[in-house]
DNA sequence: GTAATGTCTCTAGTGACTAGAGGTTCAAGA
DNA sequence: TCTTGAACCTCTAGTCACTAGAGACATTAC
């Protein structure tokens, strides 16, 4: 049995999010000592593991308690999961694709300015200003 | 002069939206009609078009409020607007590579499970407890 | 026994909005 | 001119996933 100091240790998981996750219910309510203290062991190591990863990979923590339900019914069908896995994908190759579409403007807009003028003729400035200027829509 | 409602039209940014932003400091203090209902004239209406514009291409309210300074000094140098502008680039670059890494890690999880068994042997469960399964870091 | 460190709960703040309540004003039609 | 209904007003609270800080209590090492 250890600590939360030592479970964030391990984790690499703050303690005051630790808690943050008891209270979204994706840890279960700790043991505690005497003392009022949580005390872990091997499973909460674990079940903190796993969160941690699926954060890492963008999942919501909405995401994350329906994984760990199912996780619990080693029975049931796992579709629910695979779905949610999906669909995550889909949404960081969504992120994806636009943020490349704002990297071109960006850039196009970066290279049209050295910074060694003045406000009035800066070229961010200006086609911030007008939309016109963009080569594509974003 | 316009309504608040024309000008959320004209510039598709929401009305409460518009307001937030004149809170924020991004729009100067509307004028108002007798009856306390704001009233917008061109300045207005292009101020928050390159607010909306410089929004969508991610950049921060604090950034945008440095922006609009830079604007309305025309004989400062725009260094500083450059500047904001690149560290933009670099965040959407570096936001781009790490959702990459994301992607490959999920679509090899994705893969792994069709969804058609049962959890206890789902690959998107078993890869989300055990870190080790990973490709690379992320 | 004491001091240092760790832990507890609770509240409030982050960014960029969004939602809703409850009340007032405006513009168009009868 | 009156009425109706849409648009507007302010204010508070909620979103997500934490993070920061206050003030009090527990544990551990010496």
């Amino acid at each position: 049995m250890f600590s939360i100091g030592e479970l964030s240790k391990r984790t690499k998981v703050k303690v005051p999010t630790i808690r943050y996750y008891e209270e979204m219910g994706l840890l279960p309510e700790a043991e505690r000592t005497s003392g009022n203290q949580r005390r872990y062991d091997k499973a909460g190591l674990e079940r903190l593991s796993f969160i941690r990863h699926a954060r890492d990979l963008g999942f919501s923590i909405e995401a994350i308690s329906s994984l760990i339900e199912l996780q619990e019914h080693p029975d049931r069908s796992c579709e629910a999961a695979t779905d949610i896995a999906t669909s995550q994908l889909e949404d960081v190759r969504a992120k994806i694709k636009r943020l490349k579409t704002l990297e071109k403007e960006l850039s196009r807009i970066s290279k049209g300015c050295d910074g060694e003028g003045v406000s009035e003729d800066c070229y961010v400035l200006v086609s911030l200003a007008d939309h016109g200027l963009c080569d594509r829509e974003h």
